[in-house]
RNA sequence: GCGCUUGUAGCUCAGCUGGAUAGAGUAUUGGAUUCCGGUUCCAAAGGUCGGAGGUUCGAAUCCUCUCAAGCGCACCA
């Protein structure tokens, strides 16, 4: 619609003197019924260039698109209003090919072509196997596993992948920590102690590595090691590493299935070293005079890139810090081939991720393919009151936890539900809530309402088969619900490009709204049996677009409650 | 001290590429409704968009300065 009034307006300005040449049309959607259902601001914008009033403009532009004319069936009316906006109706016949369009396409309604031949890669959770995922995880898988599903229905190939590193220090203190608890577990009478402040006191067995890993989970791995009566090197501390990776990627990739998470790739940090591609990129740099020797360690200008200092690339211990490792796989992956690569960060990494991008971008690499998203901490909230949690110690609340309490659909909306750089507050009580106030049960309520009229139709024999007299949608509350409906697309391909899936939460909130307020003034069983049958339509397409929207945010659209 | 993010109704948050009278939910108040002090419906009220400048025909939105909060500022990841 907006592109065939765009050519229509573009026709009649060229038979205007002192339009400039890279003149660009825009158009906006009124928040204003009354100001019609797409609104151009041209003549405002012409106003300087033509030294007219944007008013007379506006008049000139409406007599040159009534004089082509325009087609009826896509534009009823063309207003001039305001300081000079031309507000153009769209015609009902119009509108009701886009619900017939609703109806035919199903449950593929929504889908775009922007990303058509195109690739993306998704990197998300990519937490290191050291325990259970977390609440502060599952934000970052929720939005990481719908941006995927969103680039899927904008036409992308699309592959999601977890980024880990098994051979860090962390995961040398988690083999030591699974083995203090093996040796206990061997010998009930080895000496133990008492480590953590106040209330939060972990008994732990003599000796147990610093800062080791406090979580029950550990004990666990470590009993299932006595059980499996394996001979085990007690000098061998990586058996202990690899038995508790093992055990605790198993357990990670069973808490993402549940919230309906697949991966296609685990990608080991390792295999950068393996393949020796690391090195070369130090090298690369030296060549572009971004990187030099000092106190022993390899530095990286960063200074060029804008920073205040330069920072460390190689320890002088010949151990490379993050970023090597971190460059050298966003290189990995655009040499891969995909035309968007985004990144799902905690708030932590916001001042860390430029320099690498930086860092790929001075190799020559087109860095600009690289999106980050970065989202802000949850807050769990219960009765008013933040949860206290710490991953380090034994008080912070996995995510399984918390889908045990409230569900997984709960679980994923409420991750989604606001814009990812803005701090969470996650009601639990609110979560429980099964209410029209918790916007889950809003969303899905409005779904499983339709389906009930739905079968009752079908029970006191009303079909639809046969022609459906759709002009008979006439109430402003019809009307209104089939332009919401046919937002469908354009919200998909706005939150995909933006990699902002709340816009989507947000719009379908908005469709349930607009059915409410159809579902309170026009009634479906009962009326005169072919408009009973129109709305019967209506009402079919606005469940397919509840569905298809919770299908792209990952949450279930139920038929009953 | 430096960097990034955030600041919109009492609270939790939307607000599109700069557009017309800044919106929702919840809480509050009033009215109606009922098996219920708990339900539902209707309505009202609630705002100098943190503050000050600037750009623009037009700014919550862009720019500068400033205040406040969160996060980060290791040869940790």
């Amino acid at each position: 619609m907006q592109a065939y009034l765009h050519s229509q307006i573009l026709l009649v300005l060229e038979g205007m003197e002192g339009v400039p040449s890279d003149f660009v049309l825009e158009f906006q959607q009124p928040g204003n019924p009354e100001h019609g259902d797409l609104a151009c601001n041209a003549a405002m914008q012409l106003a300087r260039h033509l030294k007219r009033g944007p008013k007379q403009i506006a008049d000139a532009i409406k007599a040159g698109l009534e004089a082509l004319p325009l087609d009826a069936n896509k534009i009823s009316a063309v207003e001039v209003a305001g300081p000079g906006f031309l507000n153009f109706r769209i015609s009902p016949s119009y509108l009701f090919n886009a619900l017939s369009e609703i109806l035919t396409t199903g449950s593929t309604y929504g889908h775009t072509a922007e990303g058509k031949g195109k690739r993306a890669l998704v990197e998300f959770v990519s937490a290191n196997p050291t325990g259970p995922l977390t609440v502060g995880h599952g934000r970052n898988a929720v939005l990481g596993d719908t941006i995927a599903r969103m680039l899927q229905w904008t036409g992308y190939e699309v592959e999601r992948e977890y980024y880990f590193n098994d051979a860090g220090r962390q995961m040398r203190v988690l083999g030591e920590s699974v083995k203090a608890r093996y040796l206990a577990a061997l010998d009930p009478k080895i000496a133990t102690k008492m480590i953590g402040e106040g209330n939060e006191k972990v008994e732990v067995p003599e000796p147990f590595p610093e800062d080791g890993y406090l979580g029950d989970y550990i004990a666990e791995i470590a009993k299932e090691l006595v059980a499996s009566n394996e001979k085990i090197d007690l000098n061998d501390t990586d058996r202990f590493k690899r038995a508790a990776e093992q055990k605790i990627f198993a357990e990670i990739g069973a808490t993402l299935e549940r919230m309906g998470i697949h991966m296609d790739s685990y990608f080991n940090e390792r295999s950068l070293y393996d393949s020796g591609q690391i090195w070369k990129i130090i090298d690369r740099f030296r060549e572009k005079d971004l990187a030099y020797d000092k106190d022993g360690a390899v530095w990286l200008k960063t200074t060029a890139f804008g920073k205040e200092q330069d920072t460390v690339l190689v320890k002088s211990t010949g151990e490379p810090t993050y970023r090597l490792p971190d460059i050298g796989y966003h290189i990995e992956k655009l040499e891969r081939g995909y035309d968007r690569v985004v990144d799902v960060f905690g708030a932590d990494h916001i001042a860390t991720f430029p320099d690498v991008v930086e860092g790929v971008r001075a190799l020559g690499y087109d860095a600009d393919r690289i999106e980050v998203v970065i989202y802000q901490f949850v807050t769990l909230v219960r009765s008013g009151q933040p949860v206290k949690m710490s991953t380090r110690k034994a008080t912070y609340v996995t995510l399984d936890e918390l889908m045990d309490e409230v569900g997984e659909d709960v679980t994923r909306f409420f991750f989604l539900m606001r814009s990812p750089n803005t701090h969470l507050e996650f009601d639990l009580d609110l979560a429980k809530e099964a209410s029209d106030t918790n916007p889950v049960f809003y969303l899905q309520y409005a779904h499983a309402r339709i389906q009930s009229i739905l079968r009752k139709a079908d029970e006191i024999g009303m079909t639809l088969q046969g022609e459906v007299d759709l002009t008979l949608l006439s109430h402003e509350t019809e009307i209104a619900l089939i332009k919401t409906l046919m937002g469908l697309p354009s919200n998909i391909s706005r939150a995909a490009e933006l990699n902002e899936p709340h816009r989507l939460a947000n719009f379908l909130r908005e469709v349930a709204v607009a059915f409410t307020q159809f579902y309170g003034n026009c009634r479906i069983i009962g009326e005169a049996e072919n408009l009973a049958r129109a709305r019967m339509l209506l009402a079919t397409a606005t469940a397919q677009v509840l569905k298809n929207g919770l299908v792209v945010l990952g949450i279930s659209a139920p038929d009953r409650m």
